[in-house]
DNA sequence: GCGACGGCCTAGAACGTTCTAGAGTCGTTG
DNA sequence: CAACGACTCTAGAACGTTCTAGGCCGTCGC
């Protein structure tokens, strides 16, 4: 056989096996309207000819797409993670993906575009970065859900994870080691760095450790982490939480080579979970998104608004989970352990 | 304006604009046959009305697809990266890409069946593990480049890495610092592990290091390399080259706990220069597959077979390029140094 | 002044499917 | 026995595009 060759179409298998072509259309669509006895012969000549059905003049005709256009970022294990999730859960409600992605020479909008092209019946973004005002542009045109950002426009549903009270969870675990000198190294300019932020100073406030909020200037990458431990060697915490996996182990390494002991002198929260935080080698006490969670409500809201006219906005809030791990210890004796800034 | 409403179509340009169907569409194509005065005006037209072209449609009309169905693995650094500059190069060729994911609860089988449904004009397969048989038998259907992994099959095309050349540039690496203890932890059952462990041999005798050759059962995992750690620590060499980042960054680990200083008691390589063996903390030695030339090469490989009749079979292997970080360091001076093994 | 030609444009078929309307057959029923 | 309904099947339109064939108009060459 050569490639190039005509593939077997419909008319093929029909003239084949003696029928119509519409009746092979029932027969290769499960649907009503044919005897088992022809059912059977169809399928029979089908499958010998190695018959194939063309997706998209079958989506032309029928108008319903069943597909979801995903767009996620390259090298984001997180999106990975999603992308696994949203597989199995668009799955189960009989719908297919397509996925674009954004590189670091291919933008949103074109990834974008390119599903548009493909008739996607609705648009799944994962962290999206693209302003409020396009995407409430883009979803007058389809239904489209925002994962991990929250979009404050009417026509746009949220799914993502609730930031602060991520932040909760870490200062509650390190409190409960007994830690009170707790600071976070944030995300500087990142979309979810303000909610991660205020979380912990709410956190720190319940606690009351008002006096030991301390907020270092960070950012996304590791290379912020490592300027961040720099700035807390001059006087450290006891423990810290930060942006994400990555800036935290740039903190870590900062602070091990500025010769503190983790978890011994000092104990490192991450968020994410990225699948690096599980090496052995970094052990990463994180805290989790629940992706596959989010996954399935995801692809839910984006069927509910590709059925129902029309939905109410939405916005799901996940909680999230602490995973302890290797960098994270009870609070070191207070040997020469310092009051509250500025005392 | 609400999700549900009719899209605009070629015809609703061409009656707004009061031409015909079909000079809209040589205007959308930029194919001659118009006037500069009439393309402006229609490109206004559909400009206004937000006219988005119908790409099934489109495919299912002019039977060439230029689509490249990619079928690559979530979770896999590697694969990000290739993904990238798959972009690129189809980018480059006016080609698009439509993705397939293999995930836990998705395999290669579903991932490629998705992608014939939209009928690609080819297959770029990164790292497939499908039997040669099955591959061979889709290669008769459309153009298949396996990327990553030979296939010994007339029609399958295949881009990889030289994988022995890599061994021997962290070899020569390791003995251009003065090592001659060289061991390597191989990639146990993996497809590309007897490639790089002959690599190891060939390159330890070219230096005629055979007598310190030694081989260490691994595998592909962090715990991998973790066991391979135990099992050197009872009689340590002075550098170690292993299967892949994952499994050197166990050993890394293994060793370090072992109260071994790297690199100043051990070197280490890795092979793949994963995202992940560049964070500081780890700074790893590392081989790094020349991935925009794979990528460019596979897209080229499919792009030709769509559309040249009959080529002939092609494999071919990309040079490696050693990356020095901070695992590798000149080897300790030789007291207490043992000699060769079974000495 | 006439045919040929080139530039611009259009009508209508075609791609492979699904859908609608209806035709034929058979058994049941009034 | 005619009418009917259920079941099985078919013809042909439709989806939104591209492609082929050709029409119209002005210009050019003779």
């Amino acid at each position: 056989m050569r490639a190039g060759e005509r593939r077997p179409t419909l008319a093929d298998v029909a003239a084949e096996a003696g029928v119509s072509v519409a009746l092979v259309s029932i027969v290769m669509r499960d649907a009503p309207g044919a005897s088992a006895t022809t059912r059977e012969r169809v399928l029979e000549v089908a499958r010998r000819l190695d018959y194939q059905p063309d997706s998209r003049a079958r989506l032309l005709r029928s108008g319903e797409s069943r597909l979801l256009g995903v767009v996620f970022a390259v090298r984001h294990p997180f999106h990975d993670d999603m992308l696994i999730g949203l597989y199995d859960a668009a799955d189960r409600l009989g719908y297919e993906l397509a996925l674009s992605a954004v590189t670091p020479r291919r933008d949103e909008r074109t990834a974008i575009a390119g599903l548009l092209q493909d008739r996607c019946a609705a648009l799944v973004l994962l962290g999206p970065q693209l302003p409020i005002a396009e995407l409430a542009a883009l979803a007058g045109r389809l239904p489209v859900v925002s994962m991990m950002r929250g979009v404050r426009h009417k026509a746009v549903d949220v799914v993502r994870t609730d930031d602060p009270r991520g932040l909760h969870l870490a200062v509650d675990h390190l409190v409960g080691l007994g830690h009170t000198r707790i600071a976070h190294v944030d995300g500087g300019r990142m979309v979810a760095s303000a909610d991660r932020r205020q979380g912990y100073r709410e956190a720190m406030r319940r606690h009351g450790l008002d006096a030991y909020t301390r907020v270092v200037l960070g950012g996304p990458g590791e290379e912020d982490g490592a300027r961040a431990a720099r700035e807390l060697l001059d006087d450290p915490p006891t423990a810290v939480t930060t942006f994400n996996d990555l800036s935290a182990t740039g903190l870590l390494d900062g602070l091990r080579r500025g010769g503190l002991d983790v978890p011994g002198d000092i104990s490192v929260v991450g968020y994410d979970d990225s699948s690096f935080s599980r090496l052995a080698h970094i052990d990463l006490t994180t805290v989790a998104q629940d992706i596959d969670t989010m996954a399935t409500l995801g692809v839910a809201r984006a069927v509910e608004r590709i059925a129902g006219a029309h939905v109410v906005h939405r916005e799901t809030v996940i909680p999230p989970r602490l995973v302890i791990r290797g960098t994270t210890g009870p609070a070191p004796l207070s040997v020469g352990a310092r009051g509250p800034i500025g005392e």
